[in-house]
DNA sequence: GTGAAAGCGCTAACAC
DNA sequence: GTGTTAGCGCTTTCAC
């Protein structure tokens, strides 16, 4: 069944396959309405269905893209596939997904694959440590559309991001808890000295300073989570105990949540907490969680369209920037 | 720099196209020792790479396979994407995620679009409801290795799946709780008459009968969330409150956490919850959940090397019904 | 041990 | 409006 080819198709038809061709693809030149009639008739009675690989070979344009993430299970990058996915397919295209396990030279390699492949693009989700080095120059000998999604292309790399307002975001949110009373109010975020998280981590101080709060509470933790609540729980029993934490991702507050209970604080009484990224995790918490975040639907939309553009444009595509939205739910204390 | 052609590599290394093949493919010919260094020096130079499009259209086989599951954003399926994803890269295959959202029609279509793109095999993730209809055919007819993955092939599909040793499971999980004391122990699970989630119900069934318990308190909820902690609540406060819940999907039983919650039942202490699964959010849900499964690694891998046998073997490949443990936690009062 | 040549299934000039 | 033809970049048979 698989078998069938546009040959057959045409010999069926009694015409050729280059008519075939023009029929299925509406062009490049017009045929006959009748012609066409029974080019459909026979492609619907022998089930054909094009190789998209021969297509993608001859026409050097192919309708997939590749999507790099750091670790696809992790809340935020498991919704941004889903969204990438949702709109990639809405869009025609299939997604080539792979897990770069915050490992740079996996990364590398994926990303190698994914253009021997033959991607249309690639959508690449870095992680925070190290957007420096080579990075931007082995991108570009790829030699396929690269949009950067969620962290800023680097340096002089002239590749085009998609990203959320972090720092804007960062100030927002906390100016929001702010807002609540709290005057020590500590920052839960990454050890990486760039990237969107230490963005947000920016926005918070951003806030503080404009309200005359002192912005240096600040734990910076690694991507272990057993030990960021250790780290968290030694926090929150020592002297300079804050009474809210503003996280710079979801996953940080929820852990926070957990070393808040496990220290038999109560969230929001003892300590408020918020987090950012809008991610499912945070609506189910136990108290759910504040947090600030673009709807992850619309995130991955403007992904696959940003990539879309700098596939058919030759000039470089501005970057873009997604405004976020606060969450108000019960962990923040309002 | 990617117009890197096996031609030029030929041409550098002063031979003909056909011996860089040989070369990179180790075969099917021998290739003198120096040649064949000096083939490979062309291709270090050149920074030559395979086109693997034109690789798969040719040799008639890809190294892609495709998967298709309901929602990539549900814990139990995200898990399992990261594991095939992880399983074949490690395979050195790529992986075309698609999500058929509960949804027949488009389910179909994803096979389709996959199939059209000559992925080497399916691995297919139907969701609960309706294994049956004419699915079995329509596969057939995709010309592509198809295993199902979590549930049971298609009746009379001579298809292959891979599956949890559901039943037993819920047994094993439902007598766990019987042997805390509880009697009146109640099981929360999915509408759907047939499919893995089902059967574990049967097999919570099996244990409270075995054990002399009655089997009948059983509630079946649909796919949202908000509606079954309704349901979950109604029951909770209803007068056959039942003093144990043994679901038969991690999110039902965080979602039995919850109304437990917000009816002020203590868990463990007033009503004890196990689910099944071993997703990463009853690691993490308060109390933290007691929960059956198998590693999500051995999951993928075995998926994984199953369709490998599939691709090759021309006999039926034999199902896989895979053990699951048991992950005590709080949340079942030991 | 090596190379010429015939395609895989398709697109898109270019003729007619 | 339709058909012929030349490839896309690769694998692999077959001759040398």
């Amino acid at each position: 069944m698989r078998n069938v080819t546009r040959q057959d198709v045409a010999r069926l038809a009694g015409t050729s396959p280059a008519v075939v061709s023009y029929v299925l693809n509406d062009g490049p030149r017009p045929v006959a309405a009748d012609t066409r009639s029974r080019v459909l008739k026979a492609v619907e009675t022998l089930g054909y269905r094009p190789n998209q690989l021969a297509r993608a070979l001859r026409s050097q344009r192919s309708n997939t893209i590749g999507l790099v993430v750091p670790d696809s299970s992790e809340a935020f990058f498991t919704e941004l596939v889903h969204a990438v996915e949702q709109a990639a397919f809405a869009d025609g295209a299939l997604v080539l997904l792979g897990n770069s396990g915050f490992d740079r030279e996996r990364e590398l390699r994926y990303l190698e694959s994914l253009a021997d492949m033959q991607v249309g693009g690639l959508l690449l989700v870095r992680s925070e440590s190290g957007a420096a080095k080579g990075a931007g120059r082995a991108l570009s000998e790829l030699g396929v559309p690269v949009v950067h999604l969620n962290h800023r292309a680097p340096r002089g790399a002239r590749a085009t991001s998609v990203v959320l307002a972090n720092r804007a975001g960062g100030r927002t949110l906390a100016e929001h808890v702010i807002g609540h009373g709290y005057r020590r109010i500590g920052c839960l975020t990454g050890t990486a000295s760039s990237g969107p998280v230490s963005d947000r981590a920016r926005g918070w101080a951003d806030a503080m300073r404009a309200a005359g709060l002192d912005p240096s509470p600040v734990l910076r933790t690694g991507l272990d989570r057993r030990s960021t609540r250790e780290q968290v729980k030694a926090w929150l029993r020592g002297p300079e105990r804050p009474e809210a934490i503003v996280a710079t991702a979801d996953g940080l507050a929820l852990d926070a949540l957990s070393a808040a209970q496990e220290t038999g604080l109560r969230v929001p009484g003892d300590l408020a907490v918020a987090g950012f990224g809008g991610t499912e995790p945070a609506a189910h918490s136990w108290p759910a969680l504040t947090t600030i975040g673009r709807p992850f639907a619309d995130f991955g939309r403007v992904g696959v369209e940003t990539l879309k553009s700098v596939q058919r444009q030759a000039e470089r595509v501005p970057d873009r920037v997604l405004d976020v939205e606060l969450t108000v739910r019960r962990s923040c204390g309002c």
